[in-house]
DNA sequence: CGCGGCTTTGATGTTCATCAAGTAAAGTGG
DNA sequence: CCACTTTACTTGATGAACATCAAAGCCGCG
């Protein structure tokens, strides 16, 4: 399934010093020796629900969604991650099964840390569990306030919002391709399928944004804000 | 305001095993010199948004409420605290000001540690850390499944939720008094107060439940799980 | 080609918030 | 302690927001 690649040594690794800065070589080529890197195309599984948590992940490259199915065959995703955003960060040091599953939305590379020489080294390296402490503080504040975001506004309002995430925390232009299908968005921020599809429509004929299949381009950014805040 | 406590020791503090089991005395000690204790009474502020962040905070006694206020002045209660979980947890390591204001709804004793000797300790001590972090990992899962459980359910199973999350979570009976008031269950499970009313009154009248003000009863709790799963 | 999945639009009915009005309870000042 | 005000609670009626159902077009794939 998932292709195992030429592992690349962490010392030498781009997103070191925004996620280990406070680990010194040792540590470093320690940790890199209990280190995986998988590559996942776009739809394939990278943990499912309720397998076990033996590795701390994180997304070097791609994008991913995190979700839960409930009885009723629905999807509900808990939220997007981003390269940076530590993907294994929820649960992992609350839980020994993973509490919801990981699906690459688009072609992404994944690193897998064994988890005890993990541990060991944020107990012997006190900065370092700060660090990590910092960070999994602020992720999960974010995904809790988009949660409650989402859950105090209404639907045109929602839509707004999810488009404006995208275009100012994933891809930095206001004009993408959506990663996710319309279904997809549905299941993001509870909603059905079909007042996604309408809302979109809505925003479209009055010239708030261009569609062609899954390219968005939000043409008129004030009335997209506008209805983020009071929609 | 918030009457000060004669400050009792964390040493011989009946908490001290489940918060700092991994402090060893001097480091008890330590933190101990930068600890404040306050007593709240019901509906008093313990912090409100915006406010810096300088302590570390707990609750030894007590239930609190997190909550932010709209721009329309309606209240939106992200969770209810009770003693154990770090009221605190939420944005201290990420965040300078409180992302949320917090109010007593019982009288409550919180503990307020200084943030920077605590810090300190996090730092000097791995283990302490570890045990910080899988305490935070813990209760911000537990809100965030809690956030995703009120927003997939319609009204019914949300109220059915909310009454199961009292009598097991909190007070350990099937009969309780109501800590909050018909408005703010309609303020933590995103729905108004007329139909938190009308749902426990139909409780009521299908003998789910048995209601005497703020005082309930739950009668037949198997119906109530049912409507918590199915509804 | 035909099948299944995704998208789209319209029609219909349900769920829910809002409005209105009335009662009970609780605080306030004389 | 009682009139007065305010706040919480309660019920019914109405309409808006939204999900669901139905049907049709579109595309990729075996």
């Amino acid at each position: 399934m998932a292709e195992i690649l030429n592992t690349s040594n962490c010392n030498e690794c781009a997103f070191r010093s925004v996620l280990f800065e406070n680990l010194n070589h040792e540590e470093l080529d320690y940790l890199n020796f209990y280190k995986t890197e998988k590559k996942f195309l776009k739809g394939e599984f990278i943990a499912e629900e309720n397998d076990p948590i033996n590795e701390f992940l994180y997304l070097k490259k791609g994008l991913v969604k995190l979700f839960k199915v409930d009885r009723n065959q629905r999807e509900h995703i808990i939220s997007i991650a981003k390269p940076l955003n530590f993907v294994g960060f929820l649960s992992v040091f609350s839980n020994k099964k993973y509490q919801y599953s990981i699906k690459a939305i688009e072609d992404s590379i994944v690193c897998y840390i064994d988890l005890a020489p993990l541990k060991e080294t944020l107990v012997r390296n006190g900065l370092f569990a700060m660090e990590v402490l910092e960070k999994l503080n602020k992720i999960t504040d974010d995904i809790l306030g988009k949660r409650l975001n989402i859950c105090s506004k209404q639907l045109r309002g929602r839509i707004a919002f999810i488009l404006l995430y995208f275009s100012r925390e994933v891809y930095f232009r206001p004009s993408f391709e959506l990663p996710l299908s319309r279904k997809e968005i549905a299941e993001l921020i509870e909603m059905s399928t079909e007042n996604v599809i309408r809302i979109l429509s809505e925003f479209r004929k009055d010239q708030i944004i261009s569609i062609a299949g899954s390219e968005i381009e939000i043409l008129n950014m004030e009335a997209l804000e506008r209805i983020d805040k009071f929609g």
